[in-house]
RNA sequence: GCGGAUGUGGCGGAAUUGGUAGACGCGCUAGAUUUAGGUUCUAGUGUCUUCGGACGUGGGGGUUCAAGUCCCUUCAUCCGCACCA
């Protein structure tokens, strides 16, 4: 994605959002890395605040940057989720819950001197029960409505505010703050005053910056009624049959399944789910507010202040404005011509050769845009571009992308839940729309695969880990310096945590093909695994089993194929190609490959246990094994595969066939109950039927028995 | 707090539509081979047992001839989101 005939086509994507009006500026309070020296998008800033790349905590700076508009595909990427039937749902519930809908109204309330108060709720249907409002610190009404006598202490609450970080205003601890600025606002269903407070667990981002408080029905603001003495608690909705009082509310009544509204003019004897339905026709009837659905999710901030990435192709023109960079021209290549000075400032808005240009419209003299994209937009339709790796004429051609898309077997990890794998998504939509692809979705089936974790020996009494060469007796591992005994357990492998497998000293050991059968036998696919020498020995000796019983069997003089089968040959044949079916499946459904493999190994001890070495049916076996084991094992399968006199690739010859007569058996142990207990089983022939069955279980001996 | 997932031997993990729970592997026990250790091979390995059996898939209850699997309830662990109005 770095070279320059794929990023002139990531410049391309870019220009085709402009030209859709998907592609801003906007001066906004961004998140910026003070490591890095750059500004970060929402989805890149961990829940404790910090950086995905630098670790470091994330500032916010009032910034003009590039944002891509991926709310207007908001309710798309939330509702076809629900098409993605080969989705863990762990993965659509994270971006379910980072999308973040809510649907609500907008009401307004009015100030003594007419100004508007717009709040949104999800619950309309208390607005009856609003007693006081919140506003945000930053919310651009707090100072008119701020009194004199107020004012010095609002201001040092807001500069507070503003001192925190996002991370400190919504931590953990949820003792609420909060400052009367002294103004009060009307209720415009009751022509209710209710104070208005400004508090920072209203965030100016989310919403419109100021709520409405209802104390008797939503705990937050309970508690903050509770803690400045608001005691002004008008219970709205209460149980049919046993209606609540304010006085005695110990905390805030909020079953809504139950609830029938009370004290609510027009509302009032609705439950609540008619009641949310008829409160908004009223308050539109009024004119004092409307239907809303917000969502959590924000435009997606894009510029970088990095050299590594794409030029953000444009051109700020004195007189133009802001001008795209004409297809023509593009790729606007990186300059290689930079100076790097450790940490700091992009190097690329101190390059004034590259910086300067005549604008493309007017031709005056003009400013590259001196950010870069985030590279997830680089990672966001590499996929697509697959399709079509070569075409020096588009971006892809639709015929091919609408042959190959959508991706049918997507792998990743879960770190990627609402980072690539949501903004491959949008890009997919928005290019759809953009009429150059008919797929809604980009990936099919989605396999979060799991991590390997190493074991980890600690001290549980000074906190420290302990490498694995230091314990002598792994079963009663022990501190080598005071002799306490160490905590194990499995944990991501870490070079602080001695935890860690040197791939290296495995593959010398026993092999990659070894190294390869292990992790694909361990777990499955999307667990975690846990890194086990002993558990790697164990493979090693299945594969040397393998190895000797074929070499084995080469030196055997096998004999023609038999016109009928011995029940032995019979049995063994059974086994076979209950394996080649039971291996096929795991390929072909769910890659449940530790089964997989533990098929190979039964198929192994059957032929190992078996007696007659130089049988045809032997031979099938030995071939087949050696086939199904190619893919686990291709190194040790393709030596083996010549072993046997084969001259082409094992890796050429085609897969093993089932053959559905080799899975009928004659006899089947039938399973006796009597009394609903299992009390063993007899050998019937298992073209049985009904009445036949019974009359065998009657005579059986263990019906005699019990 | 909200949402989700998972609970099966000493361990990792298997078990089609409800039909012999614990496949396969690790580990462990005993024996054989070996000068010894390792390797390799054989047998055993859910618990209890008066050797007849009984009990057993986190706990409790239910449906069924039959439940790891279906229903109700409860507990624990892990993960995501979290003052989102």
């Amino acid at each position: 994605t770095c070279a320059p005939d794929y990023y002139r086509w990531t410049q391309w994507i870019f220009l085709q959002f402009l030209e859709a009006g998907l592609a801003y500026q906007k001066e906004a309070a961004v998140n910026w890395d003070p490591v890095d020296q750059t500004v970060l998008a929402n989805e890149q800033v961990d829940s404790d605040g910090r950086s995905w790349r630098s670790g470091a905590m994330v500032e916010r700076r009032l910034l003009r940057q590039w944002f891509l508009k991926i709310t207007d595909y908001a309710e798309q990427l939330l509702t076809d989720l629900d098409k993605l039937d080969g989705w863990p749902e762990r993965v659509k519930l994270m971006q379910a819950n980072w999308i973040g809908k809510s649907v609500g109204a907008r009401v307004t309330f009015k100030t003594k001197d007419d100004q508007d108060i717009v709040i949104f709720t999800t619950r309309p249907d208390t607005l009856w029960g609003a007693t006081f409002m919140v506003l945000s610190p930053e919310h651009p009404l707090v100072e008119s409505l701020t009194t004199e006598a107020q004012r010095a202490a609002v201001e040092t609450y807001q500069k507070e505010a503003a001192a925190k970080s996002e991370v400190e205003r919504t931590a953990d601890d949820r003792s609420k703050t909060g400052v009367f600025t002294g103004g009060y606002a009307t209720n415009p269903v009751n022509g209710e005053q209710v104070p208005v407070w400004i508090a920072d667990y209203v965030l100016m981002d989310y919403g419109t910056g100021a709520i409405m408080a209802v104390p008797a029905h939503d705990q937050r603001d309970f508690d903050f009624a509770q803690a400045f003495g608001l005691d002004i608690v008008q219970v709205v909705f209460a149980p049919d049959a046993d209606p609540v009082e304010a006085a005695p509310l110990a905390e805030a009544y909020s079953d809504n399944a139950s609830g029938v509204l009370q004290n609510s003019g027009p509302l009032d004897g609705l439950t609540v789910p008619k009641a949310k339905k008829r409160v908004i026709k009223y308050l539109e009837e009024q004119g004092i507010g409307t239907a809303q659905t917000t969502y959590r999710l924000r435009d997606w901030l894009i510029s970088r202040q990095r050299y590594w990435g794409v030029p953000i192709p444009v051109i700020h023109c004195p007189d133009c404005g802001t001008v795209p960079v004409p297809e023509a021209d593009l790729p606007v290549e990186l300059p290689e011509d930079v100076t790097f000075a450790g940490r700091g400032p992009s190097p690329l808005a101190k390059l004034d050769h590259w910086v300067n240009v005549d604008c493309p419209t007017c031709g005056t003299p003009a400013k590259r845009e001196t950010d870069t994209m985030d590279t997830f937009i680089d990672s966001s339709w590499y996929f697509l571009r697959y399709c079509d790796a070569n075409n020096d004429q588009q971006v892809f051609d639709k015929g091919k992308v609408n042959d190959w898309m959508a991706v049918d077997q997507y792998v990743g990890g879960i770190e990627h839940a609402i980072l690539h794998l949501l903004y491959s998504r949008f890009f997919t939509k928005v290019l759809r729309d953009r009429g150059l692809l008919n797929v809604d979705e980009p990936f099919k089936r989605l396999l979060t695969q799991g991590m390997v974790q190493g074991m980890t020996y600690k001290n549980p009494v000074s906190g420290k880990y302990i490498p694995s060469e230091s314990v002598a007796d792994p079963s009663h591992p022990m501190d080598p310096e005071t002799g306490e005994p160490l905590e194990v357990f499995y944990e991501k492998m870490s070079k602080s945590k001695y935890n860690g497998t040197a791939p290296g000293a495995v593959l010398a050991k026993y092999g990659a093909d070894t190294a390869r059968m292990f992790v694909l036998f361990k777990a499955p696919p999307e667990k975690d695994l846990e890194w086990d020498d002993a558990d790697v020995e164990g493979q090693f000796r299945f594969l040397n089993r393998v190895w000797r019983l074929v070499q084995e069997f080469a030196l055997v003089e096998p004999k023609p194929a038999a016109n009928e089968l011995s029940k032995a040959e019979k049995d063994l044949r059974r086994a076979i190609h209950t394996a080649i079916k039971d291996v096929t499946e795991d390929f072909e459904g769910d890659y449940q490959f530790n089964t997989a493999v533990s098929e190979l190994m039964k198929l192994s001890n059957a032929l190992s246990d078996y007696q007659d070495k130089a049988s045809a049916v032997y031979e099938e076996g030995i071939r087949t094994l050696i086939a199904m084991l190619a893919p686990f094992a291709p190194h040790i399968a393709e030596e083996l595969w010549q072993a046997i006199g084969e001259t082409e690739s094992v890796h050429r010859a085609p897969w093993p066939q089932v053959d559905p007569d080799a899975l009928v058996v004659d006899e089947i142990p039938l399973v006796i109950q009597v009394m609903g207990k299992t009390r063993g089983t007899i050998q019937v022939p298992s073209k049985s039927d009904k009445a036949a069955l019974e009359q065998l279980a009657k005579e059986s001996e263990l019906a005699q028995r019990y």
